[in-house]
This record gives structure tokens, sequence and C-alpha cells, in this order.
DNA sequence: CGAGCCCTTGAAACTCGTCAATGATCGTGG
DNA sequence: CCACGATCATTGACGAGTTTCAAGGGCTCG
């Protein structure tokens, strides 16, 4: 019995109710596991679509690059996260993925996948989850289209913040995000340089910190008012969605 | 029975083989109709999910406000396109939906869309439909987050060229786009003014016109090689995807 | 202890946004 | 049938936010 799928199923569970037998599936097929360190590609835009990845430990990214080099980061995949399902049906994948910090990443094929699938709360499960994933990619287009810098910058900390406090990994306001600033700036369609500038007026206003990986959030409410999140779209596909979300 | 089905049909057909039988079943859900006027809003965010919309005729959008007023539109439907099925899942909406030309809409509500799922081919063309709308939002992103101006307008033209091609609604490299500079705009992140001035390049160099709601593309090989389009992400989900992709 | 990566900072340039004014187009009512 | 108002396209001048270039400093790891 394999144990290390439990931030998985941990992730899972909150989309649709799991038993120990839909438990200790996602525990056989999370056996084969295999590490990888920062940096490393598990897979490229346009190879062959005949696995899907989920991330057991550590923290990886969805990014396409264009001909000249310039990379969109599409998506952020933490302990428990894994890729689109839906990914198997189509020919080639459409996102690279890359591992920014060391990691233990299980591989599911069509045919686990479909053994998992045959469990009807999985299926669910999974539906749900990537449904979670585009509405959280639907937020990232908003973000970049239509928010500020210093808007983009807090609103992003707010989300992974409230995506790792959902699975207990926060301490005390204060979160690892190993993410260099010019990550962060694929990510937020900003230079690295002006990442820089933005975090610093964030610490300047005593909002966060980010230093050493680690990200300390120290006003959580006013971060929140001055970036305009609003935690809704990361549990609206839960079970029991958090009654206490607007504040 | 209801023929004003077809292009919801037709779209659908293109994810999975759809029998006479599940035709006639789209077209009796397709049977409750309203006309909107421009500019209608048939559902705003946050409010209630109870129903599905499909666009028989017409375009929309999908859009959302922030607080201040900006306004990020995420997606466009075309004839034959519907609201993301798995919305029903969810309690409120996230994104509203806005009549951007006169248009006629059918609304399935969650008993008819069970009616409607229980056709195995319907249940795999919707899901398959809603991936490839998730693609095409992801592609959005990576528009507006990496390319320049130029190429964003450029990029969403080859797009919706490409998509109403699809259904047959070009002709000789034009289409109608009944879309004002400003929403232009609230879709790249762009401001009118400047849209009017890509726009303006664009014609300068002989590759597109767009003049009262027609655009018509004068080079496609060249405004596609400049845009950095490739109609992958349009296609992968299809069926017989196009075999003449790459040119 | 050096090499390499990352953060930090400044200066200059550029893309794009805002403001403002002029035309063009179109539907509507007089 | 024309005048009116409204919406939209177009253009210019100016300004703001952001990028790019460049250089220095700190940290980590071999």
């Amino acid at each position: 019995m394999n144990k290390s799928a439990t931030p998985w199923f941990r992730r899972l569970a909150r989309f649709a109710p799991l038993s120990p037998m839909e438990q200790r599936a996602l525990e056989e097929n999370a056996a084969a596991t295999r590490h990888f360190a920062t940096h490393d590609d598990l897979v490229k835009a346009g190879e062959t679509a005949d696995r899907l990845f989920v991330m057991l430990e550590g923290f990886a990214c969805q990014y396409r690059l264009l001909a000249d080099g310039r990379r969109q980061i599409v998506s952020f995949l933490f302990a428990g996260d894994m890729t689109d399902p839906r990914q198997l049906e189509l020919p080639q994948v459409d996102f690279s993925l890359c591992v920014l910090w060391p990691s233990v990443v299980a591989t599911i094929n069509a045919e686990s996948l479909r053994r998992l699938e045959s469990h009807a709360n999985l299926r669910t499960a999974f539906a749900r989850y990537a449904h979670t994933q585009q509405l959280i990619a639907r937020e990232w287009l908003i973000n970049v289209g239509q928010r500020t810098a210093f808007e983009r910058v807090g609103h992003l900390l707010c989300e992974i913040y409230t995506r790792l406090d959902a699975v207990g990994v926060t301490r005390d306001h204060s979160f690892e995000l190993p993410l260099t600033q010019a990550e962060l700036g694929d990510t937020l369609a900003l230079s690295a340089v002006h990442v820089n500038r933005t975090l610093m007026e964030l610490r300047r206003l005593g909002l966060v910190t980010f230093q050493n990986r680690l990200v300390r959030i120290h006003d959580f409410a006013r971060l929140r008012a001055a970036a305009g999140f609003d935690a809704g779209y990361l549990q609206r596909g839960e079970i029991a969605t958090g009654v206490a979300l607007s504040a």
C-alpha cells in the first residue's frame, strides 16, 4: 500500500465523497512514481498525450513557449494537483509541464485512468476538479488582462494562499513558494524587473513579504481588497463550500 | 419538429458521431427559444446557475466586470455555441453573458440537460466541446499575456476566421463580426483607441480590413505568420481533425 | 573561492492608455 | 425626407505604466 497518494486523495475528496475503496484505487495507481529535479520538463507541448501527471510532492507549472522564447505560464501544480484528465482524449499535449522544485510525480496512463474512472465518485471528482482548474485559468485571464501589476501580484498571492490553506500547508499566514521573480513574471505577464519593483511596493505597504521562497501575508484583508480578490472561483466546485467566504 | 437547432447540432457533431435520434433530442430541447437584442444581458455573474444557453442565431460573449467597471471578455459565442454544461453543477454563474447582436437563444435547464446527457454520444460531445472551449480560453491567456497588440488582434482574427470557416459561414476569406472596437479592446486587453490604431496598421500592411462589421482577411498566410497563429487548439478535440493543418 | 543564478536598482526607451475633438453612420421621430 | 441624437471610428497630443538594458551585490553550491 502506497500512502504517498494522500495529498492527491485529499484534493479530490473536496469534490466528491470518496470511500476507502476509492482511496485505495488512487494509491495503487500512484504507485509508479518518479523524482524530478528543478527545471525538468515532464512533457513538452506538441508531444503525444499518452499519460497524466499527478504531483505527490513538490511544485510544477504548465506553460507555453512562443517561437521567440516568450513564455506564458498557464497553471501551477502543487502537491495533490494533476494534469487535466481529458488531456488523454487529445492527440497532442497543449502545454509543457515543468518541475519548479524537487518533486515526486506519479504517472497515469489511459488504462489506469479507465480503471480509476470506473469508480463513479472518482469520475465525478476528476470532472469537478478539472472544472475548477478551468475557472482558475479564466481568472488568470482576467488578472492578466485587466489588473495592474500591483493588483496582479496581490491577486495571485491571495489565490495561492487560499489554495494552499485549503490543503493545510500554510503556517501563520505564510507559505513556501519556490518561484523566482522571472517565473512570477511569466505567470503574470510582467517583466522580472517589474515584478521585483511591485513586490517591493507590497512590502513597503506592509501587505506581503516574499523572501527566500517564503511568502508572508501580513494583512490579508487589506491585500485582498487592494487586489480585488474573491475566493469564490476556488471553492465553487467543492462539496461543502466554505460558508464564511466573504469578509 | 424544430429545425433551428441545426447550428448547434453541427457544432456538436464535430466532437462525436450523432445519430438522427440525438439530433431530434437537441431539436426538442432547443424548442423554447427567445429573441434578444444587442446588449441584453442573459445572466450576470453571481446569479443562480440554473440553466444553460445555446446560441441558435446571433452572437454573444461572456465577460466579467471588475468593481470599477473594467471589463474582460472571456469568450465569444457564435451560432451553435453554448455555455459550459458543467456550469449547472455550480451554485453561481461565474461570468455574465451578453448578446452583442440580435440573437435567438435556447435555454436548457438541469432536467433537459439530464435528458440530453442520457445519450452517451451527446454526453461525449458536450464534454469535448467544453474542453475545446477551455483550450481557447487558455490560448487567450497566452494571447493577452505575451503577444503585442498587433499580434493579439491578428491572432484573434485568425481564430475567429478559423472557427467560422469550420461551420461554413465565411465567404471568400471574409466574415461578419458585429464587434465594436471597444469590445475588441475588452477582449484583447487593449484600449479601444489602440485597437483602432492596430487595425489601421493591419490594413496598411494589406493583411486585414475590418469595416462595417465585415472582416476581410487579405493574406491569411502572412497574417497567420505575423500573429503566430496555429489552429491546432481549435481542432484538437474534434473527431476527424483536419489533416491539412500546418501550412 | 569562484561560478552561476537571483535579486536589486537606475536610467532611458517604448508601448499603450487617456483625454479630447472631429467625422461618419444609422435609426428615429418630426 | 430631413434633422437630431446616439453610437462608433478616427486622429492627435500627451502621459503613465511597463520594458529593456545594464550593472552591482548577495547567496548557494561545487
